[in-house]
DNA sequence: ACCGTTTGGAACCAAGCGGTACAATACACG
DNA sequence: CGTGTATTGTACCGCTTGGTTCCAAACGGT
């Protein structure tokens, strides 16, 4: 009964990531996602309560979209050497970038922004980069150069990689030369190889 | 002739920095620029035009202070081995941390924020990161395991070696798992040793 | 002592922010 | 075919933002 919604939750959180991923938190302002969204206010404020709780949900979108997708890559094993899967990962960002996506990466940017100071937010974006970080592990895991390390040295590698990751990602979002990208992951290669 | 002034522009930027450095070039209001600098706006307008020129004066006194001295320890040749003395940038980074610093760099979270979109901030940015990257190349120059490699593998590896110092300082501020941080610089040792 | 300049401080400004209230609207159901 | 209910669009809210203006007070030079 009443009015039915004519427009697609999934498809307005779609489409609100695409402004947050573009602007940012705090830098995505009402007009931006209403505009981007297409919808109006009180359409918003009825289906997601507020801008912060609309970030939420977009942040799990973003987790069951891009960060699944890096993570099923990481543990996909028709690729055999894990640290080629690791490099992938890389490589894809860096492709990212020169396809003209200087977006980076949602959560690293959230993570460097005063959104973090916000607790629900900064759990779901540890929780996200954790994921990542684990994955990585899982992906050492399968690599014979580093499957023989000692826990410890190679979750240790994890930690440098997803560290590694996130600096990247910013940078893409500096538009920082992308020759210095390529060359960063051509040393992750490196390094992995 | 007139009246001179009652506070000391250097110590005004100073304290400006640590402004910004906490909250961000667009998490720091006005009131918090003034109630940290100790001044009124009359004051700060006369004396720095706005905020963005005023950031810019910030951005510099940072590259002249904090890059200045990172750049300082990876030219210092009383650490002969080029490799240390990157290590210990990353050391200090991580010791920030365990002493309760979690601003992370100043560039570094500029480099994340939506000021990048501003031409002459991006311009210092890029340049301050600029000049940690040449001096981590120099520091590998002087670095027995590294001296030998062909000028564009060495220039490369500094690329990520810059990367990573990013990622680094953008996970402090993001709160991430001090124990990671600590694993993460362990295998920057690790790579370089 | 006076004059000119520049300060510090508060009042003020328009614009933009996130968020709310409410009336008009459009559909499902009895 | 109403009637009820949820959604929609819009006008509006209070607040904060960065930035300007104005003036009395404070000082240096003559």
């Amino acid at each position: 009964m009443g009015r039915p919604r004519t427009f697609d939750t999934d498809q307005a959180i779609e489409k609100a990531m695409q402004v947050f991923w573009t602007h940012g938190y705090e830098g995505a302002s009402l007009p931006d996602l209403l505009d981007g969204m297409g919808l109006t206010r009180g359409s918003l404020y009825k289906a997601f309560t507020d801008k912060k709780t609309l970030f939420l949900k977009v942040l799990e979108h973003y987790e069951g979209k891009a960060v699944a997708s890096a993570v099923a890559l990481m543990l996909d094993s028709s690729i055999p050497n894990g640290a080629d899967r690791i490099l992938t990962v890389f490589t894809n960002s860096y492709r990212a970038v020169t396809e003209g996506d200087r977006r980076g990466c949602l959560l690293c940017t959230a993570a460097a922004g005063p959104s973090m100071y916000d607790d629900e937010i900064a759990a779901v974006v540890s929780q996200g980069l954790g994921a990542m970080r684990d994955a990585m592990d899982d992906a050492l895991n399968a690599s014979p150069r580093h499957r023989d390390l000692p826990d410890s040295e190679r979750s240790a590698l994890a930690d440098m990689l997803i560290s590694q990751y996130v600096g990247l990602r910013t940078m893409a979002r500096a538009r920082i030369d992308s020759k210095t990208l390529r060359n960063a992951v051509r040393s992750v290669g490196v390094m992995l190889a």
